[in-house]
DNA sequence: CTGTTAGCGCGTTCAA
DNA sequence: TTGAACGCGCTAACAG
């Protein structure tokens, strides 16, 4: 068992100094003779940079932390793709950590990140977690938030929840549906926050009452939206403020036994690979996750390399009405 | 902007030597009330550990490397999630590193896990893999294939696909249905092609003949599942090797303006939300996924923490046909 | 049980 | 341009 080579080694091989190696590896030029010879060592020795000892010594371990709620869930695994590819464009590493809503979980995941000197972070941040403690657990570390909202002083890229929520209500409303519900779980997630306050915007535009039909937990849910859906003042159309929710409005459809034709018109958000498979097929308004990846880490990047000191920005970009017909369109 | 405190700064504000905080950070025996004192200097000063330093000192990273095709995925990112879970509860953080079904791709990743010395890897690998090649990129390191099979001596937990895919076929051809086709996308990749075998198995043993529908990407898959479907011969029941094969099959269904009652009967991989929800209902075979991470990371970890150096051995577990409405059954 | 000391592998002075 | 020497923050060996 024959330990890994270290630059010394090859720099012995190749008979120069080691901080010549040093350099050579960093693209700082070199005598070409020189070059050549360490490139013939590194070679031949199977030589491989350690990034544990060059991050201890430059103090930057391209990395970046992502904490997310879960991963397993079409948007954040779609996102953290991107992110990943985006990543590994520019050499660095992803470690993703999840706090399933719980902030002392995700206090957990800052402290972690700390310990392992990530050189940034992307958050989408837990419900309740307050903007200062972030920022004060990761000291002179560069943090965009990503589908949630921090502090003006802390950059973030989110859909433009309000907006977008007040579109497909309005959508609805424009097929002449009145007693629009809105349903989603958690509420008190950010963008499911901005999502209901645009609901009932576009409810409150039109004098008509908003009703929010929510639950803790998915299963609660169901029940929640069985007994709404067989009220009196049943809703005549549903706005659903995440895949999830909608899977739980369609399972609720079935275990009563709707037939297609008579269920309620609903919009979705997030587009989803089975969106059109449903019946009737989902309108839904899709986000833009690659610009909103792309955004998000090029803010991230250029504070890290420290160009772009500039001011702290706070990007949204508009969600897109994907009309099907669960709409009521034909 | 003060520098984060060290071991030192702690050792001297506490009145003790480094070591001594050094031991009392690593559960070491230290006498109380040098531990009091350290405990409170650790409180004052906002200490914390430095695991880069630490990961140079002791040779290990506390970080395992996952390496997958793509993590925006039903299957893969229900994995990464529990993953992340299971490696959260070990201390550890995890490195994901998609290759995206590209042999050049995989092997930056193995390159960039030596580079920070991951402790372990957990790796889907690419067609077309080298067992030997993955074991010498990462030499010294415990490797366990999840979901693919690479050597006899390395660990590897995975479905018993040839047994799922003929469970599947064979549940079809109970319902009556002869002409039964195989559709997948890549047949290259490992688990494609055990599945495959498993379904030529079952057509064997009634002495008929196989029918393989593939294409290279999925556009192209539409195009020939549409021309399979409206052929002379075409086939009476399909069965889809995974959830975006399937998630392809009702797409052409509907592109064709199939109506339910004329679909082809169909069993697919891999159970997703939506599967309840299409019409007919899918019957699917679900993956242990669970289990699967579960087994993988026990593995993993008792290389990692070379407790047992017993024999590599290679882990099956059974998929589980669940029965809905897709597959012929009421 | 504790403190002192010597590296882990690298990048970075600084003098040549 | 280059090499020697030092130190990033931590743990392990050793002597007390």
């Amino acid at each position: 068992m024959k330990k890994r080579a270290t630059v010394i080694d090859v720099a012995a091989l190749a008979g120069v100094g080691a901080s010549t190696v040093s350099r050579y590896l960093r693209d700082v030029r070199v005598k070409p003779a020189a070059a050549k010879r360490i490139r013939e060592a590194v070679e031949t020795l199977g030589y491989e940079l350690d990034e544990t000892a060059r991050a201890l010594r430059i103090g930057r371990t391209r990395t970046i932390g992502v904490i997310l709620p879960k991963i397993s869930n079409v948007f954040f695994s779609q996102a953290m793709q991107l992110i990943e590819e985006d990543a590994r464009q520019r050499g660095c590493t992803v470690i993703p950590l999840t706090h399933q809503d719980r902030m002392s979980q995700q206090q957990d995941n800052l402290a972690k990140l700390r310990r392992f000197r990530a050189d940034g972070v992307i958050i989408t941040s837990a419900p309740g977690t307050v903007a200062a403690e972030v920022q004060a657990a990761l000291p002179h570390v560069p943090i965009v938030a990503f589908d949630s909202f921090l502090a003006s002083d802390i950059d973030s890229v989110l859909l433009r929840n309000r907006e977008a929520a007040r579109m497909g209500t309005e959508h609805l409303l424009g097929h002449g549906y009145k007693n629009i519900a809105c349903v989603t779980g958690k509420p008190e997630i950010y963008s499911f926050k901005e999502r209901i306050t645009g609901y009932k915007e576009a409810m409150a535009s039109r004098h008509l009452t908003p009703t929010i039909i929510t639950a803790q937990d998915y299963d609660q849910l169901r029940f929640v939206l069985g007994v709404a859906l067989q009220g009196k003042k049943r809703p005549t159309a549903l706005l659903s403020l995440s895949d999830f929710a909608t899977l739980n409005v369609l399972m609720t459809f079935r275990e009563l036994g709707l037939k297609p034709a008579d269920r309620l018109p609903i919009i979705g958000f997030d587009d989803f690979g089975f969106a059109p498979l449903v019946d009737p097929p989902l309108t839904v308004i899709r986000q833009p996750i690659d610009t909103m990846v792309h955004y998000a880490l090029n803010m991230l990047f250029s504070r890290i390399e420290g160009s772009g000191s500039k001011e702290p920005q706070s990007i949204s970009l508009p969600g897109e009405l994907i009309c099907r017909r669960s709409c009521g369109c034909s």
